[in-house]
DNA sequence: TTGTAGGCGTTATCAC
DNA sequence: GTGATAACGCCTACAA
């Protein structure tokens, strides 16, 4: 190779350059940067004068070879077009930069298979935290997680036996409380309509079949699911067809998510039926459309981004050795109901 | 420190225990996970066995501090909760994820000073090129970008002077085309309605405003803007209080987005205004629920998944030093004329 | 407060 | 096809 004149021209610039310049040792350097404190008033200037002028960005490659912190968490979430982790990741990313944390962010597609290969990925920058979603890791996976030795919550569910912390709250119950709400709005026959179909909304269906259950209304003829990817069209798809099948049978439909619901009302609406009267309608996931369409969308409201800063937060403190609190937070969820399951 | 026992028990695994356990050198493992067709499949074999049976998981830091290569590509967009980034992001993770690049995601707040913080965080992980939203650089940014002798792929919109390549398309445009649409439709006191105002929305409502003025008909009493983050109740108090101060002088509103947009039709509909007989009402973006909510709205749309796959697939190209097309991409976009503008 | 020596885990280079 | 050696850029320890 070239003999490279170091600084301005040349490569990168490094802390050696910018301790040369400075005419300081490489290590003076470092504190400037990582403990500005513990130098003279006098060579901290020095050394920041060399660094902009040689436009000195420190390679955190070698700091985290040097030093074993690299600075980053790892975050592992299913999907990126879900709209309901927009605001996960929104609070682990204000705590996570916050506090100096870089987040490390991968689409594991709903497969655990992916996630596997992702959190391998992960694991290789030498995270000093992860925050995975779920609880449906392959053996091998939960084998790496344990073995990297640093804090792992996972998020969105509560978890029966997590691998270390976890975040989240009980689909189950919150299927049970919505399902319960619209028997009790004085719906008879009411239709479940779901698509992924993934653990948590599983778990929803679950709920939902319980509280129909203790009520003698279950009907698993009035289930309907799919393991397509949710959409707002994917809803109307499925009201259509369901209404196609049932032949009126049905006066109120619980759907997975609110863009089945929203796709469900809007498809109601072109086929000239009334919601609620003649079939009341409910989602999941509380989105903001879900609080101003017309009829307004029961749902359930989960503190998602709440979810996000505990989680984020939770790793912190612990890295901090700092945390109090414990190893399995409920976040808690909200049954709201609006018109569109208004019978009266 | 204590004298470590490394594999199974003690510390992570690292490539010379690998390499002790399977009695090959250090570069031979190396080699079988990098190369693997350069080692004999006796050795490979043996390797293998020994990294699973340790549980080796490369160390990145060490990986790129060697081989100046990070196989990561640094992103930053200017907002999280943004529906329109989930798109092209996710075109992003789909081409980089396919191609063995991890994606180090940053979010800059819409704030330049923010992006300029982000970018240095970005650019000392060694991200082997970048992608980053819009062209509103600090001075300070754009020549750590520079200095950072990466591909810069700036998306979003169309730029003038890109730092390096570009891909995106005229907002200014689309913002004409759709208010000509109106106009053509036979509105004729149109308003514009606009939150965040950030660079890609003022050009928008640059198009508003040269198309309206080409037929006379720009007011800019009619113009009602606002710094706050667009959402589906800002688009309803928008509207509201729109109405409020005009007084039935507006028979159509241009709204920046679609989250302003839905917010304003629902308003409508509250208010027991008919769209579009009596308001017609138009979005940017096109989000799904858009094409489905009634009246189904007009909007524009551009091609957003798209738009991340080919910022990806230009840098991925151009790392292995095979990229043919242009430096500036013009993406292009679509005016979906809907029921709500049909004024027939 | 400042500096010296050594090593973090990997790969490039050049031998064999 | 395989291996020894020397970086890569920085930080921890210890010393002055």
């Amino acid at each position: 190779m070239e003999a490279r004149k170091r600084g301005q021209s040349g490569r990168k610039a490094t802390l050696v350059d910018v301790a040369e310049r400075a005419k300081v040792s490489a290590i003076t350097v470092s504190r400037v940067i990582n403990h500005p404190d513990k130098v003279s008033d006098e060579l901290r200037r020095r050394v920041q004068e060399a660094i902009d002028a040689l436009g000195y960005i420190p390679n955190q490659s070698a700091s985290s070879l040097a030093s074993a912190r690299s600075g980053v968490i790892g975050v592992a979430i299913p999907s990126l077009s879900n709209i309901v982790f927009n605001d996960v990741l929104r609070g682990i990313y204000d705590v996570a930069g916050a506090s100096g944390y870089k987040v490390l962010l991968v689409d594991t597609h709903y497969s655990p298979l992916e996630e596997e290969s992702m959190v391998r990925t992960l694991l290789s920058q030498s995270p000093e935290a992860m925050i995975i979603t779920g609880g449906e890791q392959t053996g091998a996976c939960q084998r790496m997680l344990k073995n990297a030795n640093v804090p792992v919550v996972q998020m969105m569910e509560l978890l029966e036996n997590p691998l270390d912390m976890n975040v989240g709250f009980s689909h189950q119950k919150a299927g049970y409380s919505m399902a319960e709400q619209i028997l009790k709005a004085g719906y008879q026959r009411v239709a479940f309509i779901g698509a992924r179909m993934d653990q948590r909304v599983q778990q929803r269906l679950a709920g939902f079949r319980e509280a129909l259950e203790q009520q003698s209304r279950f009907d698993n003829k009035l289930v309907f699911t799919t393991p397509q990817p949710s959409s707002i069209a994917l809803g109307g798809e499925l009201f259509r067809s369901m209404m196609a099948s049932t032949n009126g049978a049905v006066d109120a439909v619980f759907c997975c998510n609110d863009d089945l619901a929203l796709g469900a009302l809007f498809e109601s609406q072109r086929m000239n039926i009334n919601v609620p009267t003649e079939m009341g309608l409910c989602g999941f996931n509380d989105f903001e459309a879900s609080a101003f369409v017309n009829p307004s969308l029961s749902s359930v409201y989960a503190p998602r981004y709440d979810m996000g800063v505990k989680a984020a937060t939770m790793i912190v403190e612990v890295l901090k050795d700092e945390y109090q609190g414990e190893k399995i937070v409920d976040i808690g969820y909200e049954v709201r109901m609006r018109q569109s399951t208004h019978l009266k």
